[in-house]
DNA sequence: GCAAATCCTGCAAACGATTGCAAAAATCCT
DNA sequence: AGGATTTTTGCAATCGTTTGCAGGATTTGC
């Protein structure tokens, strides 16, 4: 009748080498075989491969009260970003036998209040979030005290480790990239600011645009409602309708940046000829993108990876010092051909008027 | 000294309403509810709901032997068509209760081994495979009689579960439509025969061919060692150099055909221009790039979420009629620029050669 | 109105590990 | 050599569920 064989256990290898269940656990907890002799734990263990014991997970989460499982929230898996950061989880994870439920809440509180039931019930460990937001009640109310690293964002609470790029610095690059290809007036196409992205990146904008003397004239920045390709063209067309004059744009990610160059070349606004753009995550494709985005390029795996160290590590330490900690990943700067020299020096004037300059440029 | 609050457990809701806890357990199974009379069952799941009870998984899993967990095995996650399907098949498990735990295997057999044996001893209840070989010898060994559902890939053996896209239709429309812009010429990149994709499409490709009286010579394929961009370009190469002449390239997948436009552009020869070429599966931004590549579009979302509902739906039945089914989701071709009308008529000889016609077409 | 059937509920034994405690064995010390 | 100490092992409780069994209460049939 049962057509599945049973699973052996650690009992079966105690009655194989004659000893006690106990012994044989305490033989195959590294943490304890110094507790049983050399000899018979080296027996025991040779049984135990060969009876090819593998342990019940459940029952050590039913006694220890740990799944060696982590909880990872994002808004959704199929964002481009996230692949690459949760293969980087799953592979620091891996390294301490530890593994991850990965759970999307679309930007949608009711889903991720859900979630977080979800992974509660499952009884995991601790938790990686990409959803935070800045001042976020929902997290302290939901992880019931175990660690919380936010990733790529932060959120305003001293308790919640966090691993983020250096937005900060992205930002100034391209900004001084621009500036140094001659353009002063530059606008931004911000990301939704209740995020801290989405924050970071304008208020970087700000300050180092004032800090190089760009856009002089005052802020020149829209904000859109969700990092997509249909917020950049919509965006786009908004700064269009203002009148006021840019030579280029800094987009908060690369999914608005190719939106709104679709949308400026719609209006006969070529990139980079009439105008550059710019991105940030150089998510895959963009380099094959005409014009090849010029975007900044973050260390999406390490970030994963980097959260993940931190998650155990906290684990590990639990009970003790539940120390947080910031991490700061570098970013780099990568140029590409959808930012160019200002050439000729930009009339001032509309923009949005129709604008057909010479089709091909050097 | 307990930082962390008591979870609350089946006995605190027993003894707050004054039953024993199998009572409460029966009334807080829908399929057992109905053993315990119908206003107790109320008071008890009035009182759980109120202490907040969460069912502990382990436990649960513990007594059962099942913990609603399904063990997903994909080469990457970061390559761009498994997000959308990892997507669909969280959602199409969640629905049941049910979560994923996610492993790359990297195209590792011993990678592959050991993931395997980590979601075994984590328990998992049955596997959704998107690794699977046309034979695959780990899998029987490994999987422990469980409920296997082997994605994209089809594994020859009667024991296990499919669903595929309908390859076969996807290079029959590609063919078609190529065939009905004139080109007989036909080449194809073709991707890894060891798996089924692969396979499939190439098999597809020649009998189209024939079907079609495309390439009359004889067939034009050259094999992919990877389905990447870089194994795009080395393949076009390999093409270019065989002397044939060919005015259309099938690619296997969308970053082989991204790869080979890029070769042949290196070389001198436009794509739609000069060549016509087509991708497969649509994954994202391939809408955006110039040219835009015409491709086949396939469920990628729709084809995890029915495998997952496969997978429960397995689990249910089991001990029942362990029956294995089969289901291929149709594609749809989607036209783009990068396949135009051949024109002029490609004169017979050497392509190779470099080879520059008017740089714009009509 | 009484025996039989049915319904509801409780008891207690699992599931497979971990771990404090105690007993037994080995080792140490003087 | 004999008591004290340490090491090695076993016992048994426990984690939070599920579930077969049985007994008590209730309903049913005649």
């Amino acid at each position: 009748m049962q057509d599945r064989k049973q699973r052996v256990t650690l009992k079966h290898v105690a009655k194989a080498v004659g000893v006690n269940v106990s012994t044989v656990s305490r033989a195959l907890d590294p943490a304890a075989t110094h507790h049983v002799s050399p000899e018979l734990a080296e027996e025991i263990r040779k049984a135990s491969r060969k009876l090819g014991y593998k342990p019940n997970a459940a029952a050590y989460s039913l006694k220890t009260n740990r799944t060696r499982t982590i909880g990872v929230v994002v808004p959704d898996i199929a964002d481009p970003v996230f692949p690459p950061i949760i293969r980087g989880i799953e592979d620091g994870l891996g390294l301490h036998d530890y593994v991850s439920i990965v759970a999307n809440t679309d930007n949608d509180a009711r889903r991720e209040e859900r979630v977080l039931e979800t992974l509660n019930s499952r009884g995991v460990d601790g938790f990686i979030l990409a959803t935070t937001k800045r001042r976020d009640a929902l997290i302290p109310r939901l992880t019931e005290g175990k660690p919380v690293i936010s990733i790529i964002r932060k959120v305003d609470d001293a308790r919640f480790s966090s691993v983020v790029h250096d937005e900060d610095e992205g930002i100034r690059r391209l900004l001084t990239h621009l500036v140094s290809l001659g353009h002063r007036e530059i606008a931004h196409i911000a990301g939704p600011q209740e995020v801290s992205t989405g924050f970071m990146r304008y208020s970087a904008y700000e300050r180092y645009r004032k800090l190089l003397g760009a856009s002089p004239a005052g802020t020149l920045a829209v904000f859109a409602r969700t990092f997509s390709e249909e917020e950049g063209e919509r965006c786009a067309e908004e700064l269009l309708v203002t009148g006021r004059a840019f030579t280029a744009v800094v987009c908060a990610n690369d999914q608005l940046a190719i939106g709104a160059i679709a949308a400026f070349q719609r209006r006969g606004l070529l990139c980079p000829d009439n105008i550059s753009v710019t991105g940030f995550n150089d998510i895959p494709l963009v380099d094959r993108l005409q014009p090849p985005l010029t975007t900044v390029r973050v260390q999406h795996h390490k970030l994963g990876f980097e959260s993940a160290l931190l998650a155990v590590e906290a684990l590990r330490a639990s009970g003790k010092t539940p120390k947080t900690s910031h991490m700061v990943l570098p970013i780099e700067l990568v140029v590409r051909a959808s930012t160019r020299a200002v050439r000729p020096p930009m009339p001032p004037g509309k923009v949005g008027a129709r604008k057909r300059d010479a089709e091909r440029a050097d």
